[in-house]
RNA sequence: GGCUCUAUCGUCUAGUGGUUAGGACGAAAGCUUCUCAAGCUUUAAACCGGAGUUCGAUUCUCCGUAGAGUCACCA
């Protein structure tokens, strides 16, 4: 048995975006489950629309994800060998220098042509079956520009003979490359490899998923906070499962239950909410710390110098603000909001906002804002937790109306009509800051 | 248009020649400490159509229909 070897060729036409790190992935999973190699192989031929910063995205994106590779190619830098080729094909005759008119600007007089001979390829596709192409319409195609400049179909049969690939997995729209390129095989004499198409991700519409549909650089999901766990175990279920029920899925686990055979023949809509959920769950597993981490640097320059400096109270807001967002992109938002504002500083207060729907008397309420003072002055600091806050005020509350005396109180403390519960905003402001802000609240209230 | 591919809830999908067609996201409702979120419970929601094979088709075959991909001196 041969050593299975997988890779992933992307262009650097383009950032790497969510279509083709579920490529990426379904390859390195395969290489990996078969201790086989994983090659990353930049696809550079196209000299005008290749860019350095496009490469390095990918390269950037990989390593984020974790999808780290065994060996790295770059097309521009194999120029010889496809030369080499070239000039050894067109001693068989398969391949010749083609005199020409051009059409267009920039086409060449001269250029080197793939000697069709016209004939029916047929190839197994490891998700589809057998597909036959009649490659009779694709004419003598060109494969090169020059000596010097191969173009796509002919590079790639190269470098996959070159670099011993034995699994090619890529997107569905390279189905009808396919022909073509068994035909140059052919003429090389190099094996086949087993390929597997896998159907494209889709956008809403249904159609190929691209820079028009919006966000989809993988950096930029990085940038919004998406975690890397949940990027690839998303990813990884649009178009392939295990067999089950199970959707948390580790990359263990994936390399474990990974099979061509589950894979999915058509296509899958990009799911933006089944992402957040992902997202979520994998935010939750990380430490306190790193979460931490993660909110501090989306926040607005100001409230992380605040934070900084409340290092008590941002540490106890964390799992707070994690409750409230899907990507810690949300908590710039938040932050933006002046959602967090409220725990480095004391709100001013909208005297309206300070009464419960069903209460109209200011006295009335500032009488049981008074009362909740005296309940909470009672408590020990050492003590000052939610739950003793609340077992301290819950049998008042349920007495009073509960509303009538919640609200006010959590109203006071954050100076919004959303937020924690009050008992949660008391222990994390702490007895002082609490019992301050709730006589500021029966000032304003009185007046 | 030619060629190639695809078709189960809105979305991702499981599944079988006989099932109450299962799960997840999302949605709705209810519960849980006042609000927000989270959590829990519950509900609604699908086999593209037509023939054929068969005792019986969502499942197998064919034909439609719809959608997608691809038709470069791009990859």
């Amino acid at each position: 048995m041969t050593k299975v070897i997988t890779r992933f060729a992307p262009s650097p036409t383009g950032v790497l975006h969510i279509g083709s790190v579920r490529t990426a992935l379904y390859s390195w999973l395969y290489a990996r489950q078969n201790n086989g190699k994983f090659i990353l192989r930049i696809e550079d031929t196209d000299k005008e629309r290749s860019k350095k910063e496009f490469e390095e995205n990918i390269i950037d994106g990989l390593n984020w994800l974790g999808l780290n590779h065994d060996e790295f190619f770059r097309q521009s830098d194999r120029a010889v060998f496809y030369k080499e080729r070239i000039i050894e094909l067109i001693a068989k005759g398969a391949v010749y220098v083609s005199k020409e008119e051009p059409k267009e600007l920039g086409e060449r007089a001269e250029v080197i042509r793939f000697k069709n001979p016209n004939k029916v390829v047929t190839f197994r596709d490891e998700v589809r079956g057998d597909i036959s192409f009649d490659t009779t319409e694709f004419g003598d195609f060109v494969i090169a520009k020059d000596f010097d400049t191969p173009l796509y179909n002919f590079a790639v049969v190269v470098d996959d003979f070159d670099m011993g690939v034995t699994h090619i997995i890529r997107g569905d729209d390279a189905i009808s490359n396919t022909p073509r390129q068994i035909l140059i095989q052919e003429a090389l004499g190099a094996p086949r490899p087993i390929y597997t198409h896998l159907p494209m991700i889709l956008a809403p519409d249904k159609s190929k998923l691209s820079k028009r549909h919006g966000a989809l650089a993988v950096t930029e999901y990085r940038e919004e906070g998406y975690l890397p766990e949940a990027i690839l175990n998303f990813v990884a279920l649009m178009g392939w499962n295990p067999g089950n029920d199970q959707e948390l899925l580790s990359m263990d686990e994936m390399v474990k239950l990974f099979s061509l055979e589950k894979v999915q023949k058509g296509g899958a809509v990009w799911n933006i909410d089944k992402l957040k959920w992902f997202n979520k769950h994998y935010m939750k597993l990380l430490s306190q710390e790193n979460a931490g981490k993660e909110i501090l640097a989306r926040f607005p320059d100001a409230l992380r110098e605040k934070a900084k400096a409340n290092s008590k109270i941002f540490e106890k807001i964390i799992s707070v603000i994690l409750d409230h967002i899907s990507a810690f992109g949300d908590a710039r938002a938040f932050a933006e909001a002046g959602e967090y504002d409220y725990f480095f500083e004391d709100p001013t207060y909208n005297r309206e906002s300070l009464l419960w729907k069903d209460e109209s008397d200011a006295s009335v309420a500032s009488q049981k804002l008074q009362k909740v003072l005296a309940l909470i002055d009672n408590i020990d600091e050492a003590f000052f937790v939610p739950e003793t806050i609340k077992t301290a005020i819950w049998d008042y509350a349920t007495e009073a109306g509960r509303g009538s005396v919640l609200w006010p109180m959590r109203y006071a403390l954050s100076g919004r009509d959303k937020s924690p519960d009050p008992f949660t905003l008391a222990s994390i402001l702490g007895k002082e800051v609490t019992i301050r802000r709730i006589k500021d609240a029966i000032k304003l209230l009185l007046i």
